[in-house]
DNA sequence: TTTAAGCTGTAACATTTGTTACACTTGGAT
DNA sequence: ATCCAAGTGTAACAAATGTTACAGCTTAAA
């Protein structure tokens, strides 16, 4: 079952010897919606390469402030979780699944011994870290230069993209959680988008009209 | 020339034969104090390693807003602005020297070819990718997190890493670009600092006493 | 020496974001 | 049906940051 998949998503991305070796040290995994799938300081031995779903990445202080930084989905994996010299070592970041995602683990010591071996894994190794940066990037950009009236109805549209629906369930609540604001901010906002025209608001869900 | 220098800050980090290809193919710069090394947007061929100095790494909008992201020094590489599938792409940050640096330039054909050959330049890539997202991690934790007199401290105590030096020769409106505000709320914020005995200003020279 | 440009300090005010408080609604558990 | 917890709307106020304006100082150039 587990090649199958592979095939189906990856085909295009790894030639079929590496694609075999997947398949056979890999281990499949199904995560449910809102399945916490690995925490910071999480110590951890598996690559995730995913194959279909959504995981969302977030960061946490000490103080329990929480920021969403961005969302793996397919052909996606999470290298920033890596640690110095190929070693494992602990999480940075939390990991949530958005909404039901499959996910194929592969042991990191494949990491290095695939990069000699495989052209287009050392490719998809190099990409990932660049996709990776970017989605940063985007981040800070985000952080740096956006209003949090921008920042939410980016949030949101950007949400309307990976759940591959215009009707968010979510709450108020769980936004501001997500912006690292507070729920009132997040409901004067939304309010103000609403009558802009942008969005429609009801109990436990938003429409993205506007996107 | 070029050989002694490498051999003095990279004899720990890359065997013998990979020193002697870089000094072969690598060439040698010298780039003076607040010399643009690359601009947003600059297309590249070439990969920087870090010989001595700093080099500040900002970010910029359309619109003209930017703000410091990290500095690389000695050791460091400049992995952002590769694109995808190992090719040459545009830069999305800019470089500037934030001191005299003397760096070594390799083509960036040679990343991947050594990626095979060499067992330390794959770590070298790898490690380099991860100290770069760490980097970005914190720039995301200083933005989200932190207030602006928290982010202006930390600018100026990791200045003075930077710099080696307690004393910066700067102006409240070059701290102020690089921090994303206006003059007006750094030299507020630099006064507040004053007055709890945190740094001494002087005109085009701060202090930093305490760090 | 005079002048102009840039640097710094500060006041006054505007805007954005955060906080506290409370009323009302909804939906599920008892 | 009643009750309770969670979700939402809104006001009132506080704190942080941004903006405009202007005065005095320093330094380099004319």
């Amino acid at each position: 079952m587990i090649k199958e998949k592979l095939e189906e998503y990856y085909n295009v991305v790894f030639e079929q010897e590496l694609l075999d070796e997947i398949a056979e040290v890999g281990t499949y995994r199904f995560v449910k919606e809102n399945e916490l799938l690995l925490d910071i300081g999480d110590q951890f031995h598996q690559i995730p390469l995913m194959l279909t779903g959504a995981i969302k990445i977030s960061r946490e202080t000490k103080a329990g402030e929480e920021i969403v930084l961005y969302f793996l989905e397919r052909g996606d994996t999470c290298t920033i979780t890596f640690g110095s010299g190929l070693q494992s070592s602990k999480s940075k970041v939390r990991g949530v699944a958005e909404k039901d995602s499959e996910i194929i683990f592969i042991p990191v010591e494949k990491l290095e011994e695939w990069m000699v071996k495989y052209p287009s894994w050392r490719s998809f190794v190099i990409d990932s870290y660049n996709i990776r940066l970017n989605e940063m990037l985007e981040a800070i950009d985000t952080l740096a230069f956006m209003k949090m009236d921008q920042r939410l109805f980016k949030y949101l549209t950007d949400k309307v993209q990976i759940m591959r629906s215009t009707t968010l369930n979510t709450t108020h609540q769980e936004i501001a959680v997500d912006l690292n604001t507070s729920r009132v901010v997040i409901s004067r906002l939304l309010k103000q988008l609403e009558n802009e025209g942008k969005i429609k608001l009801y109990r436990n869900k938003i429409e993205v009209v506007d996107f």
